[in-house]
DNA sequence: CGCAGTTTGTTCAGTTGCGGCACAAAGCGA
DNA sequence: TCGCTTTGTGCCGCAACTGAACAAACTGCG
């Protein structure tokens, strides 16, 4: 903070600097020849050409000089440039209301092999994670390949630096659960190579669609998902995660829509959280709500299948107008360029696009900040992805330290 | 955005890399000795020593070999390092309610010179401007220093990248004026040499406080503040600004933090604005309002002079529990590590600095998060500072390109 | 007062990432 | 087949930085 400090900084690292932003740019697909590594990265071609030679030495990507491989204008083409197939992965993992996932993740948000499961008693932390690491780990022993690193995407906020989780509402665990120790803990018993790391599940899935799906591109991204209770939210700036000084911004759950609304459990009225989650869909449209591990599927396929339904018209309607309400707020506060949406909010998205972009742009303050583009989530596992990125971020931030 | 973009990008700039941090790391004071500079460059004491030569070979700052000026522990002693006092000028100019204001800023924020003046017809931005480049330019003449460019501070939102004021509600402005295309050009008219910037007033008292006042070594700080009328908020991040996608984010005035209270020019009820500015304090206190210009002082006095009068104190409660509740939603949604308090919420916070911290506390929806030191702002003329700032950036992010 | 110990500034090779240039390679169009 | 355009590669040189050795300035101790 003040004064003398004897931290030994970030020492400048030696070794080719435009390493890790040309990774980047391959793993992002923003880069898919040479030549567009050349002017993206702002160095001369032959720069440009031994950055290449690096990265395919290091069997992260793969250089395809043969000829005809590129069609495309005047002059002679360019090699392509991809994520190798069979180069190394990361170790991704997901814990939801029903069970755990894991999966293998190669560069470029690729998933190589995937694991679902369940587990008897969900409310021991230590043996969900421990479940979910072996089953990753069986994964890891039968594909054969390296593993960079592992990742965890868990549905509650994460509180920084300790890893804890603080309200895992839809699991059965104990608030305050440290999460990423045990989660480091079993990783590192399990043999498995490389950092682990842990984060919230709408914050992965966020970072996963601004690298690989309907947030390419975006700037400033917001992203507002629910699961099958509650909302999350989460932010993209300038390509990294903005998650706060300790890891709890952008929970959105308790933003008040419905100031005459029903009652929440953190001694307000109206929020987003009870308003616009499957549950007070469900509610609103006079339908039995059916269990809770099912309650996103149900809600999704009643506005799929029922819309002309006035009464699953009428309740779609009033969640879209108070979801709009939240967004126009958090547009207000973030101004975003672009705003993605998952779950029932995505589903809310699809039902009436028209209706939700004009409550939003009806309540943002002036104009052009209101009229941010609305998409729908475009991965598949998304916080699977994202979790993934956690592990390949060290590699992407410098990618010789980190294989070495 | 997509595929092959021709854009000639960042291109690595060639000459000392490492020339634009040390010179912030001093600008901003935490590098007082070479030593120092070197630890926090991450490099050798051969290159830290001759980055500094080179700053100082550049006229920016002072390297004081004087022995005996730095006391302190064993060893040598080392060189001081601090900004030069007859060094180059930033010109920096503010507009508000009641006039304009120009001065000259040198690095490290430290005022050189100011002028405050008044202008007859404040419904025509041209002429304000023009006047206050004017006076601007007479100070440079006066003082002789070389100017490394301008920087001019509005009360209103800033659109990117038009640069045009939205909502000048405090001035007669016409609302969407393009305010940086007239300021750049009076800037050049005037003979001023470098860059012109223009900026929102309260994002630019954010950016000088993090600099240079009681926000110093935040990572995420939360900035809000009132003038005469109205509230505006800021966000720095990582010693940025964060502005948003289009210059509107922050607009923290339609904040609803009373359901049930008066309703806004925004179609809402009990916005921020118009529930915790000096008109609202007045108005709960049962006091005559005065002049439109005079308001922020006649609150900020009755707070200090008259706690002891149960009206004022109850207005006083009556606004700090509102402004908590807006605190603490931008708590929920930014979680930051410092929150700074200016104009009359300053004066709020000290009139009862427990009561505001508690409040946030409680609405906040996990502990350590809503325990978020709340400060108050601590520089003269910040937004004056900040202004400065915009056009010393370029300076600080390359020396050599700015000054060549 | 002198000497060890500590921290800082300076000088001088040596290394290396990268720009700049020239040339070769690979496609398209006439 | 001959330009024309664009891309890949080898070579040279610059300059920023490291590392190490040495000099300088101060404290503390005997």
């Amino acid at each position: 903070m003040n004064g003398k400090s004897t931290t030994t900084r970030t020492k400048l690292e030696r070794g080719r600097s435009a390493l890790g932003p040309a990774l980047e740019l391959v793993h992002t697909g923003r880069a898919p020849t040479r030549a567009v590594l050349t002017s993206e990265l702002g160095v001369t071609r032959a720069t440009a050409g031994a950055v290449a030679a690096e990265l395919e030495a290091l069997g992260l990507i793969r250089v395809d000089s043969s000829p005809g491989s590129a069609a495309g204008s005047q002059g002679r083409p360019s090699h392509r440039l991809a994520v190798r197939d069979s180069g190394p992965v990361a170790l991704a993992a997901q814990v939801h209301a029903d069970g755990f996932r894991a999966a293998l993740v190669g560069l470029g948000g690729r998933i190589v092999a995937t694991a679902p499961g369940c587990v008897a008693v969900m409310a021991d932390p230590a043996q969900v994670l421990g479940e979910v690491v072996e089953a990753g780990a069986e994964l890891l022993r039968d594909s054969g390949l390296r593993c960079v690193g592992a990742g965890l995407a868990v549905p509650s906020a994460v509180a920084e630096p300790e890893g804890t989780a603080l309200n895992p509402m839809h699991l059965a665990w104990p608030a305050g659960a440290p999460v990423r120790e045990i989660f480091s803990a079993r990783v590192r018993a399990a043999g498995i190579s490389g950092p682990a790391f842990t984060g919230n599940d709408v914050n992965l899935a966020a970072l996963a669609e601004h690298r690989h799906g309907a947030g390419r591109g975006a700037q400033h991204l917001l992203c507002v998902a629910t699961g099958h209770r509650g909302v999350g939210g989460a932010l993209v700036l300038d390509g990294r995660l903005h998650s706060g000084s300790s890891g709890l911004a952008l929970e959105v759950g308790h933003l008040t829509v419905n100031p005459e609304g029903r009652p929440c459990h953190c001694g307000g009225r109206g929020c987003l959280d009870v308003e616009t989650d499957p549950l007070a869909f469900l509610t609103a449209a006079h339908r039995e709500p059916g269990p809770e591990e099912s309650l996103l599927k149900q809600s999704g396929d009643l506005l799929r299948t029922e819309y002309g339904d006035p009464c699953v018209r009428a309740a779609a309607e009033e969640l879209i107008d108070r979801l709009g309400l939240g967004l126009a707020g958090l547009v207000n506060i973030l101004n975003p360029d672009r705003i993605i949406l998952g779950g029932l909010h995505r589903d809310l998205l699809e039902a009436d696009p028209e209706r939700l972009r004009a409550v939003v742009a009806d309540r943002s303050l002036w104009g052009r900040s209101g009229s941010v583009p609305i998409l729908s989530c475009s991965l598949d596992h998304n916080s699977l992805v994202g979790a993934a990125e956690l592990a390949w971020q060290p590699v992407l931030d410098d990618p010789l330290a980190a294989l070495a």
